[in-house]
Order: structure tokens, then C-alpha cells, then sequence
DNA sequence: AGATTTAATTGGTCTAATAATTAACAAAAA
DNA sequence: TTTTTGTTAATTATTAGACCAATTAAATCT
């Protein structure tokens, strides 16, 4: 028997997504560039404007562009990052698909090698930083929020400097999620029991020196000590819930 | 001077959006669950159904949803996958973020401890899947797409085999990565030379025999090889498209 | 020159209508 | 009976057209 192909599968602002998101991949639009007003579109694509507009949702919804309201204002192409990338874990973890002992486990692996390679790679730039978010660690007490910020960012600068994209958008991930755990728990500055002050120093201190090795290793006994701690919070958190 | 709270900072699909996804998250609407019609909706956030639409969009694009033409169709609750953490990675190697060596790094760090996890909690499903999955892939020659799917599988088994969701989630998004870059290759079946027939038979083996220290060296060696591999010809076809 | 108003452009939102898709059921035909 | 073909109803998909809101640049006024 003859079959025929059918017409249209997808939805319309699908196709049209596909189309423009094929154009910003291929480079005819950079980040920074503007697309034409939704009008345009709707113009060139033959479509309606509402079409366009959904197409532009689902660029957005996917990090590929962001709308800026008024005139000079428009559809601009952005520099993908890893953002949405976070976004998509976090979500699984609140949709209970990924729970805290996983989330250490994979810390407990992934970690290490982040020191071991940023001791391997360690330039002159996040030597500074590093030394700069260890001093800012033991000075003051913060709110949570602040908290939470200065004890990531050893986290945030190991990632960089360890020179694989790759790993430093996972250690995002990572750092979104015990994030998002800790304020959840949140109870009376739990954040300075579970994680205290000094927690980092040897891991900062062999990573200066450069011993991959050492790295490693004082990264993995950090990694191993903070699960446990977080391991153990949320896992009283939740009975206390119920 | 007083100042006043902003009325609404974000746009109503946002907020629509959010409480949508924030009752799906509290259980309200469990997976399965249909959603109040478009329409409803409308009418209970006391906004337009474009808005509504919008909002739906979203939770569409980010996994919560999906939609159904047609009577009894409808927003129906999906249970959240890997499939948008999936996407979010390929986007960002698409996009060049992520080269292919950063990708091998991380395929020869996670997939080791994967295999040894398997070892360690290997059951008889598992054990036999296994089985079968190695029994396929020294059958038939097949198409490009055919041959990807049977070679990816042994990973997909032994990912939900470790028993850790978080590492299953990065193992699927790390096959989704590779699939995508050798059929963007994929020239003349190159996949047959790149991982010959056989290939995952050490590990497997080990596996099976659950020795989990020489499953995770045998994985060590798999990955490094076909890495290696994936790394040179993404290379010369590279600098052959300049 | 500097402040203020106005106009123009663009995304944001709304209303109201029509089209397309699908399931269920009824009716007709084989 | 079985199979095919209409019919109907519910729901999303899509459109058109209008107006709102934000923003900037130009025009106007002081």
C-alpha cells in the first residue's frame, strides 16, 4: 500500500522554535544580536503573532535568548550558560527523582577530581581568589543567604579553575542543589553547624601548592564530612515533618 | 520619600506558572493528573487564556506537563524524567560550551564508579538485561540510529543498575552528548570503527562476576579507548568542515 | 542648555472567534 | 455480526485585531 506522509506533526511555534533556534546555533544570529520584533516574524514565517511568541517562550524557556520590553528593546540572542542546566537538576530534586544521599555520593566522587585538576591547572588569577574567599570565610557572620554564598564560592572558584567546562557546570549543579537543601532545612543558622567556619583550609592549601594528590584527598574527606552532616539534617528534617 | 512595593514585577504567565508548578510540587495534581481546561483556568487566576497558555508552555518545557488535543484531551501531569536535563547538556554542547575531551574526562571519572556500584548491587533483572544487551550487540549490523541505540544500552542498564538516580541522570545525559556527536559525524559507518563489536564484553563479564574493583578498571579502560577514539575524529572532522 | 512633553516602537495582554484533533457513540453498509 | 462511516462534543491550536505598558529618542518649551 501507498503511504503518504502526514502533513504536520508538530505544533507551529514548534517549527518555528526549530527554525530559529537553528539559525542562533549556526551563527546567523551571535549572542547579543537582535531578532526582528515579533511582528516580523510573524510576517516572515507566515504565521501568527501569538505563534512567534510561543517560539520565543520555548527560546527562553531554554536559555537561548531573553526579551527586553519598550522601544530598543526586542528579542536578544544570549550566551547560553549554565543556568537552565541547574535549573533542570534542581527541579528533579524537587520532584524527589534525585534525594540527599545520591547528591553526596555524587559530590564525593565528582569533588576530588575538581581539586585535582585545579591544583594541576591553577593560575595566578584564581590563586588570588582563592586565597581572597578563604580570608572572607572567617571573618563575619551573615544571614543565611550570604552564608550560603561565601562557603560556595571556594566551590564556584575550584570549578573555574580545574578547566573543564563540563565539571564546572555539574559543581553548579551541585552547589544549587545543597543549596536549595539547606534553605529548605533552615532552621536556627544550621548552615555554621553543618559546615564550620575552617572546613576549607586544606583543601585551599594544597590546591596552592599544587599537589593534585593532596587535593584530592583533603577534598574527598571535606566532601565525605559535609555529607554526612547534610546526610543526616534532612534526614531528621523530614521525620520531624511528618 | 516612601516607597512602595512594585504591583507586579514579573508577567502574570510567570506567576500563573508558578503557582501551577508549586502545586504540582506540594501534590495537588499528581502524575496523571488532568489539569482544570485552559479555560478554567482562565477563569479561576482571573487572567486571559493566553496567559494561562503561557504558563502551560512552561511547565511544558520544563517536563511538569503535557498537553492532548482533541476530547478528553487536555493539561495532563506528567511524571518529571531526565529528558530535560538531557536537553539542557546537548544544548550546551551545541552551543560550544562543552568540547568533546571535557565530555571523555567526565565519561572516564563517572563511568568507573558506575560500573562498580553495579557490581556491588547487581540484582538478577539487572543481571539479565546485562545479558541479553551483549548477546544484541554481537548479532546484526544495522543502521546508524539502530547500532547507537544497542551500544548505548549496556550503559543505560548498568546506570540503573549503580542504583543512584543522580548518576543515572548524568550517564543518560552523557550517552544523549555522545549519540549526538557521532551521528553529527557520521560518515560511512564510522560507529562500527569507533566501538567495534565487543567492546563492552570486560566489563559486562566483571559485572556479572560482581567484582566491583574490576568492573570499575574494565569500564576505566572502555571509556578511555573509545574516548580516544571519539576525540580524534571529532577532531578531523573538524579541521575537514574548515 | 536643560527640562519636559510627545511620539514611536516594541513586547505584554486581552477578547472573541474559528480551526483542528480526538473520543465516544450512532447509523449505515457489508 | 462486523466494519465502516458519519455526528457530536470537548478541548487545545491558531488566528486577527485591538489596546496596554515600557522605554527611548525626538521635539518642544522654558
Amino acid at each position: 500500500m501507498m503511504t503518504f506522509k502526514p502533513i504536520r506533526q508538530s505544533r507551529i511555534s514548534n517549527e518555528v522554535a526549530a527554525q530559529l533556534k537553528q539559525s542562533i546555533l549556526s551563527g546567523v544570529f551571535k549572542p547579543g544580536d537582535k531578532l526582528p520584533s515579533e511582528r516580523e516574524l510573524a510576517e516572515q514565517f507566515q504565521v501568527s503573532r501569538i505563534a512567534v511568541r510561543e517560539a520565543i517562550r520555548f527560546l527562553e524557556n531554554t536559555g537561548f535568548v531573553s526579551t527586553r520590553h519598550g522601544v530598543s528593546g526586542g528579542t536578544f540572542v544570549t550566551d547560553l550558560n549554565f543556568e537552565y542546566l541547574t535549573n533542570a537538576f534542581v527541579d528533579l530534586f524537587l520532584a524527589d527523582k534525585i534525594t540527599v544521599p545520591e547528591l553526596v555520593e555524587m559530590r564525593v566522587l565528582v569533588e576530588p577530581e575538581i581539586a585535582r585538576l585545579a591544583a594541576k591547572n591553577l593560575n595566578k588569577k584564581h590563586a588570588r581568589l582563592l586565597k581572597e574567599a578563604l580570608e572572607a570565610e572567617e571573618l563575619t557572620i551573615n544571614t543565611v543567604d550570604e552564608d550560603l554564598e561565601i562557603k560556595t564560592s571556594v566551590h564556584y572558584i575550584l570549578a573555574e579553575a580545574c578547566g573543564n567546562h563540563f565539571f564546572e557546570a555539574l559543581e553548579r549543579s551541585l552547589m544549587a542543589l545543597t543549596r536549595a537543601i539547606v534553605k529548605m532545612i533552615d532552621t536556627n543558622n544550621i548552615s555554621a553547624f553543618i559546615h564550620p567556619v575552617g572546613m576549607h583550609r586544606p583543601v585551599v592549601e594544597a590546591v596552592l601548592s599544587k599537589d593534585p594528590d593532596a587535593a584530592a584527598e583533603a577534598m574527598r574527606q571535606h566532601a565525605l564530612e559535609f555529607g554526612q552532616n547534610l546526610i543526616n539534617l534532612e534526614k531528621s528534617f523530614r521525620s520531624s515533618k511528618k
